[in-house]
DNA sequence: TTCCGCGTTAAGACTGCCGTAAGGTTCGGG
DNA sequence: CCCGAACCTTACGGCAGTCTTAACGCGGAA
C-alpha cells in the first residue's frame, strides 16, 4: 500500500537526502542516479516520478517526453531557481509541479502528496489501443468485430498489456498479475491463456505480437 | 450544446485572456471579477465553475463552500504555485480539480473538459440507468412495467449498483453495503438476493448483468 | 398467540473457467 | 541446415463460481 516513487537525482548528496525524506514519510522511494537508467524503467511501476532537468546523460527532458509518451504518471520537475525557461518547457511537456533547488524537503513530500491527490490523473478508466477498446471500470472490451467476453485471467493479461501499449511486458509480469498464484508451476500456462485471448480478439488478434523471450506486447498498429 | 463556464477572477488581464481561450475551445465563458457578485448566483446554471482562490470581498473558499452545499457542480480552483495548503483544502472541501497559476490556457481547457467527462453522480438523489428510475432518497424504483417493491437488502443492492452505473461492483462490495455485517459466513446469500432482484425487475432484468469472478454490473443497455 | 415478511442457510444442478498434458510449430544460434 | 529452446494449439478433467428452489428462524403486526 506504500506508494512507489521514482526519484531521478544525480547529485548524491540531495539524492540520500530526498530518499531519507521520502522514506519516512511513508513512501517507497526508488532512486536512479543515472538518466540512461532511468529510459529503461516503466513509468507506470510507480505513483510519482520526481525528475531532476539537468542530469548527465539523457536529458531530463528528454525523459520526460519519453514518460509523457505511454504513462499519465505525475512527474515533478526538480530545477535550479533562475531557469524559468526549462520549468516553462517541462510544464508544457505535461510536467505536472515543479519545486526549485534549494528546496525544504517537508515541501516537496507536500507537492508530491498534492500530485497524488489530484482526482483527474489517478486513474485511467478508459484505454484505446488501435482497434481494441477497454473499460477498466467496467472491465468491458470491445474489438473491431464487437464487445468480447472475457475470463478474469483474459481481462486482466489485456488490461495489463494496454496499459503498458506499445512496450513488452514480462511473462513474468503477466502472470504475476494475472494468474492464481497458487499454482506456480506450469510456464506454460500463460500461453494458453494468450492463444484463447487472440481467439477472441479475432479481427485484432495481430496487435497482440510476441516478443521472443521476453513476453508480449500489445501494438496501436494492426 | 455549448457549455456555460462561470469563472471568478478579480484580475483583469488573466480574466480577459482566459475568456477568450473558453470561446476559442467553444465554452461559452461568463466572467465576473467579484466575489460577492459570484455569491449571488446559482451554481446549477453552469457546467463547470473555474474559481480564483484570492479574491476580494467574499474568500473563494467561502465560494467553495457556499456552492457545495447546494450543487454538484464540478469547481476548478487557480491558486498561485506556491500555495499548497490552500490547494488541499479546496480539495478538501469538494474541488474537482486544480490549475496552479500561471498555467498555460490549453491546460485549463484540457482540465475543464476532464471534468464534463467524468459522470458526477456521487450522492445525487435520483439515478436514472437505462430503463429503471432510482429515487435515492425516497427509496423508491420504478421499472419499465412499473414501481417495484424492494425490500432494504435488494435495495441497498441496486443502489450501490446504480451509483456505479456501467462498473463492475465486487461482490464485497455488494455485501458490505447491504448484507449484515454480523453473519459473514455464506458467501452464497448475496446470490439469492440478485436472483430475487431479478426476478422484481422483469423486463429489465437483462441490465442485472453478472461479471464472471467479479461480480455484478448495473447496466445502461437492455 | 398466530401470521406474514424478510433475511439467511442449505442443497443440488449447471455453467464454464483454469490448469495441465501432449504434440506440433516457430524461432535463433551455431 | 540442424537442433534445442521457446512458443502455439488443442483437448480434457477437476472444480470454483453461479443460479435456483426450498426450507428455517426471527422479528413485528394483527
Amino acid at each position: 500500500m506504500t506508494d512507489r516513487i521514482l526519484l531521478v537525482e544525480d547529485d548524491v548528496a540531495l539524492g540520500q537526502q530526498v530518499v531519507e525524506t521520502l522514506s519516512q514519510a511513508g513512501f517507497d522511494p526508488h532512486w536512479v542516479q543515472d538518466g540512461d537508467a532511468a529510459r529503461g524503467l516503466n513509468p507506470d511501476d510507480y505513483r510519482v516520478i520526481v525528475l531532476d532537468l539537468m542530469l548527465p546523460g539523457t536529458y531530463g527532458m528528454d525523459l520526460l517526453k519519453r514518460y509523457r509518451v505511454k504513462s499519465e504518471v505525475p512527474v515533478l520537475i526538480l530545477s535550479a531557481r533562475d531557469d524559468t525557461a526549462d520549468k516553462i518547457r517541462g510544464l508544457k511537456l505535461g510536467a505536472d509541479d515543479y519545486v526549485t533547488k534549494p528546496f525544504f524537503p517537508e515541501e516537496l513530500v507536500a507537492r508530491i502528496q498534492a500530485c497524488l491527490r489530484r482526482p483527474n490523473l489517478v486513474d485511467t478508466e478508459r484505454v484505446v489501443v488501435g482497434g481494441i477498446q477497454i473499460d477498466l471500470k467496467a472491465r468491458e472490451v470491445v474489438a473491431s468485430d464487437g464487445p468480447l467476453s472475457l475470463t478474469p485471467v483474459e481481462f486482466e493479461i489485456l488490461a495489463l498489456l494496454a496499459r503498458r501499449k506499445g512496450s513488452a511486458v514480462t511473462r513474468d509480469a503477466l502472470v504475476d498479475a494475472a494468474l492464481d498464484p497458487g499454482h506456480d508451476a506450469s510456464r506454460r500456462t500463460l500461453d494458453v491463456h494468450i492463444s484463447r485471448l487472440r481467439g477472441k480478439l479475432g479481427a485484432n488478434a495481430a496487435q497482440l505480437e510476441t516478443v521472443w523471450g521476453i513476453g508480449y506486447r500489445l501494438s496501436e498498429r494492426p
